[in-house]
RNA sequence: GCCGGAGUAGCUCAGUUGGCAGAGCACUGGUUUUGUAAACCAGGUGGCGCGGGUUCGAGUCCCGCCUCCGGCUCCA
């Protein structure tokens, strides 16, 4: 048989040989270092056999930034962790231990409680297993022997594994521990340089919150103590970029305990906010949406007709009064439905796109709050557009463009998916094929890379979003774009169409920042901070050198009161107010002393950029990036 | 909501086996009049998250609750 090499080289080997018989026909050092198999894209165990005329790489020790070489080695790594478990907690049941982004974890059910205390503990055993080596073997096995195997050593998560596997079932001994895995894994544990454990969490079984919930112990590890070293200096730099930090020292916003997850904006979170404000208006006018305000409340009987009674009550605060009930909005789509209602509608008038931008509130698990990313009083950037079949395609096409436009301004860089019908869907299945259709087809009209999110759609219908991560590496969803045939019936929205007769519209949700709330969180993220200058809370400071400068620094003031600019008249030096602008990030400095003139201004750009620069120079300058 | 951790001055944090609540920054007053990332001196910083309990005595020990942090689940 023969195997193609990256070079395009052709290998020639005995029929079976497994990957490791190739890298030791290449070289014994190479078989040496080997962890992986990779062709087209694929990953492959070391030790299974090659396919005639396959494209082949070998992965090694080397390719210390490599995805799929770090992948093997944190799976290894992972199950290094389950066996440190099982030796010293005698009767805890293991259950499924995965690579993920920047590690890997396993999951256990402990017979006593166990806390970050204990991972010293369980980290010192997994060295010693490290100090000792450890080398995997590989068997396949049938479902039959796996499960008596794990009937025997009493674990009923893996049976249960075993129970529910599909395909060939292998096992994976390293030491005394053997576990239900697919692989691949490294050949022995040489390559694991550094390895540490990073905390611990509870973790439903199988993700569901019915079943039992377990503990579950976070790891990374590297091919070098160096890139472990650089991957917890990255976790500190992330953490200065997380936006509570940054909220608190900018003093852009703060939560408090009185209302928890409802954030006061202090003045210059405000600025920023009102600035995302203007531009949504700007682009709502271009784009042909029409501003409509409606109410925070309404009576039950409402929300029973959208649905939301039903699906998404657990989520609403209700407020009871008298003998009614009212539930304050968590979307704004029954008001915009109600006031489509309160006159006919000619099918000349359609799409009609009204768009609205109040505060919501969602009662959101106590638990899932975080920052301004998941917060209970959300401000959408909401608009719901009333458009007949035929132009469903056709304005979807429109509000991906728009989303499309608005990203680029922030140069932020999404990733799309398109999320299906979920288990509480309203509506029947015939009408969501056809939603769904729709929505895949703008999506590859638009060329636009997607995932698909199994069940993850609303109730009412499927829904195309973007998603963002945070500094944290968390992923985030931000712009939403939903369409939606069921609310438009329980309301009784029509239309006269051009036949004389009534029709139902259909309604396409829109939300292209998503939340004020989120998308300020993940800005200050994006930017570390350092506000684009149209979005900067201060845009220009000035920095009079002494006492004698500061009617010039007024002047100067308002000489460029076009920007949103402010004199520091403290009694401190020029360094400590220059190095509080610093932290303040503010976009431009101007000190003025006894040298400076209207022709001669000492400007200092963020970072610490000097130049000299007439008024009329700077006020050009600033123009340029002040504003959109 | 669930698992684990935490809550002390506006912010960041220290506080031994239970024994008079601390530091830096910020803030206030004074000195200084400042030239591109922290001038100097002095000073108040406080219901130790909330409510119970144990104790002669609780920031510290016990119970309940709230909030926050890391995850899970759920979502913009």
């Amino acid at each position: 048989m023969k195997v193609v090499l990256p070079d395009n080289s052709e290998l020639e080997l005995p029929d079976g040989s497994t990957g490791l018989d190739a890298a030791r026909a290449i070289g014994p050092k190479l078989a040496d270092q080997a962890v992986l198999v990779r062709s087209d894209g694929r990953v492959q165990d070391l030790r299974l056999p090659l396919q005639d005329g396959q494209q082949l790489q070998i992965l090694t020790t080397r390719d210390t930034e490599d995805a799929d070489a770090l992948w093997v080695l944190r799976h290894s790594s992972a199950h290094l962790l389950a066996e440190a478990v099982r030796r010293l907690y005698p009767g805890v049941k293991i259950a499924i231990g995965p690579p993920i982004e920047n590690g890997f974890y396993y999951d256990f059910e402990f017979p006593e409680a166990v806390s970050e205390e204990d991972l010293p503990r369980i980290e010192e055993e997994i060295r010693r297993e490290l100090a000792e080596g450890r080398e995997w073997r590989r068997e396949e096995v049938s479902a039959e022997e796996a499960r008596k195997r794990f009937e025997a050593e009493e674990e009923p998560y893996k049976v249960e594994l075993v129970d529910t596997a599909d395909g060939p079932i292998s096992f994976y001994t390293q030491g005394n521990f053997t576990d239900l895995c697919r692989g691949p894994h490294l050949q022995d544990s040489r390559p694991i340089k550094a390895i540490k454990l990073t905390g611990l969490a509870g973790a439903y079984w199988r993700g569901d919150e019915k079943n039992k919930q377990l503990t579950r112990i976070y790891g990374t590890a590297f091919y070098s103590q160096e890139d472990l070293d650089a991957y917890l200096e990255r976790i500190e730099e992330a953490k200065r970029r997380d936006h509570r930090r940054l909220g608190v020292q900018l003093d852009l916003f703060h939560l408090s305990d009185v209302s928890p997850g409802s954030p006061f904006w202090h003045p210059k979170g405000a600025v920023i906010w009102n600035q995302l404000e203007a531009l949504r208006r700007r682009m709502n006018e271009k784009h042909g949406y029409v501003e409509v305000r409606t109410p925070l409340i309404y009576d039950s009987s409402v929300w029973v007709t959208s649905g939301h009674w039903e699906k998404y009550r657990e989520n609403m605060f209700l407020i009871p009064e008298g003998e009614r009930t009212y539930g304050l909005k968590p979307m704004n789509c029954p008001g915009h439905m109600l006031l489509f209602n309160s006159r006919i509608h000619s099918y000349r008038e359609l799409p009609v796109r009204y768009a609205e931008a109040s505060p919501l509130h969602r009662n959101e698990l106590a638990g899932a709050l975080h920052g301004l990313t998941r917060v209970r009083q959300v401000t959408q950037d909401d608009a719901h557009i009333f458009v007949a079949e035929d132009q469903i395609e056709d304005e979807l096409d429109r509000v991906l463009a728009y989303v499309r436009e608005l990203y680029a301004i922030f140069e932020l860089e999404p990733r799309a998916e398109l999320s299906t019908r979920p288990d509480n869907k309203a509506g029947d299945d015939e009408l969501w094929d056809h939603s769904e259709a729709i929505l895949e087809r703008v999506l590859r009209t638009h060329e636009m890379q997607y995932a698909i999110g199994e069940g993850e759609g609303v109730f009412y219908g499927p829904k195309i979003d973007l998603h963002v991560t945070d500094s944290l590496g968390r992923s985030w969803q931000m712009a939403t774009i939903q369409l939606d045939y069921h609310q438009p019936r329980q309301f009784e929205n029509t239309f006269m169409g051009g036949d004389n007769r009534e029709h139902t519209p259909a309604v396409i949700h829109r939300a292209v920042y998503g939340s004020f709330e989120r998308f300020i969180g993940i800005l200050t993220e994006h930017y570390a901070g350092a506000f684009p200058v149209w979005l900067s809370p201060v845009q220009v400071r000035v920095i009079p050198v002494g006492e004698d400068h500061r009617v010039a620094a007024r002047r100067l003031e308002e000489a460029l009161a076009e920007f949103r600019i402010e004199v520091d008249e403290r009694d401190e030096t020029v360094s400590r107010r220059i190095r509080d602008a610093e932290l303040e990030k503010i976009p431009y400095v101007i000190v003025f002393g006894d040298k400076e003139s209207d022709e001669a201004l000492a400007v200092r750009k963020r970072g610490g950029v000097q130049s000299t620069l007439s008024l009329e120079g700077l006020r050009a300058e600033i123009s340029q990036v002040a504003t959109l």
